[in-house]
DNA sequence: AACCAGTGTTAACGAGTGTTAACCGATTGC
DNA sequence: GCAATCGGTTAACACTCGTTAACACTGGTT
């Protein structure tokens, strides 16, 4: 292993919270602990952890708006949350808002440990596998490919990258800064209307199934629809 | 009810599948019955059916992979899996990978139905929101579009927003400054102007039903007759 | 080194969208 | 009945986006 993997715990019992980051720092994770919603949110967007542990019940922020507020720039980034509540109706909450686990309190490190490594693992094998359905398109991500029947268009980095993005975020607004920022960095001036740009090139090459649609909305962004 | 609404089944013993499918039939549904995972995302895609009750163990592909790749293409499909386990890690698994309620083997069909209506209802809410009938006109939200007959429109992202939002409260009073605030963001004096003019332009995208109606509450706003 | 193909950026112009202004009729309260 | 206000409508305007093409840069080939 060479590098720690970061993981980013929140959670307001100081005594707690302390004895899970030293016991994961055992386990060779790089654990940032924070204390409360609003700070956990805050080193999320410096530190770009790869997985988050949550407490529900927080001061400042709860787990779950957080998990939400996450959920937003990240699709995939596996978020435990550790709850007192156990009633199924709370953990199907805790899914709906974006978490991938959950956890009872009070519970084992193991079983903490056992479902950090199921998360990763899930989300390494998912980098992997990028084939993606659009409509009548078979959308290959990592080979930057498009497929429609037997043909076979090549798409371009920023291309892929775009349509990915899209794609991810089907049917709802993709927001323009959001976008700009993750593919090109900045979102000034110039990279939009280079993003424009592609956006009238995706469109070319999509138009073959006319139940998909790049729809703008101006001011926002672009939707996906099909 | 018009139109059947279309489930897709997918379990490998043939007898129990059979009961599941010929009793769902008795209650108007069309089933769509598929003996191994493949063939069951084979049928997805063809058929687009609005629920899935998937087995989890299933020769070819089992329910969980079925399920995560049916939800990379569609987030809101409910999904019903049906399990002979029946511990919590299971149940979490389920959730984990996309499902929206589990039933144990053996189960009673009605507490297959009585769950499959659960799903339906919450989902149709969501979907109600999308695709709405107004007087002769279908109005669909997230493609910006109005039909009447074969003849689309499409509207702006600030038109689909403010009929939306009109149909939602048909029939009723919806409040000038309540919708301001929603969809401008503020209810200053130009914006009500602008809305006023949304109201014109919306009038004018909709004479062709002449039973429908915007009418004006003076002081209060305005409602959708239809 | 000269050439070329591929990719992404910048420029330029035109179309689409939403806001503001202006004018006018309708409704309300006095 | 009259002034005041609200809403209806149209048009001008500002701004965003759509599209095409020119341009710059990269990396590979001869």
């Amino acid at each position: 292993m060479s590098q720690p993997i970061k993981i980013l715990l929140a959670e307001d019992e100081l005594a707690l919270g302390q004895i899970v980051k030293e016991s994961l720092e055992t386990r060779n994770f790089e654990v940032l602990f924070c204390e409360n919603g609003e700070s956990a949110l805050r080193n999320y967007i410096k530190e770009k952890p790869e997985l988050l542990v949550l407490d529900v019940m927080m001061p400042k922020k709860d787990g779950f708006t957080l998990a939400q507020e996450v959920r937003a720039q990240d699709k995939h980034i596996p978020i435990i949350f550790l709850t007192a509540k156990s009633q199924t109706k709370d953990v199907v909450e805790g899914f709906e808002h974006g978490g991938n686990d959950y956890l009872k309190k009070p519970f084992s490190m193991e079983e903490l440990i056992v479902r950090i490594h199921a998360l990763l693992d899930r989300n390494s094998l998912k980098k992997a596998k990028d084939v993606i359905n659009i409509g009548d398109y078979i959308f290959d991500y990592t080979k930057q490919k498009l497929f429609f029947n037997t043909e076979e268009t090549q798409l371009t980095h920023r291309e892929a990258e775009l349509l990915f993005h899209l794609s991810e975020t089907r049917n709802e607004i993709l927001d323009r800064s959001l976008i700009l920022k993750k593919i090109w960095g900045d979102d000034d001036f110039f990279n939009a209307r280079s993003m424009d740009v592609f956006i009238t090139k995706l469109r070319k090459k999509m138009k073959k199934d006319e139940n998909i649609q790049i729809v703008n909305v101006r001011g926002y962004g672009y939707k996906l629809i099909c």
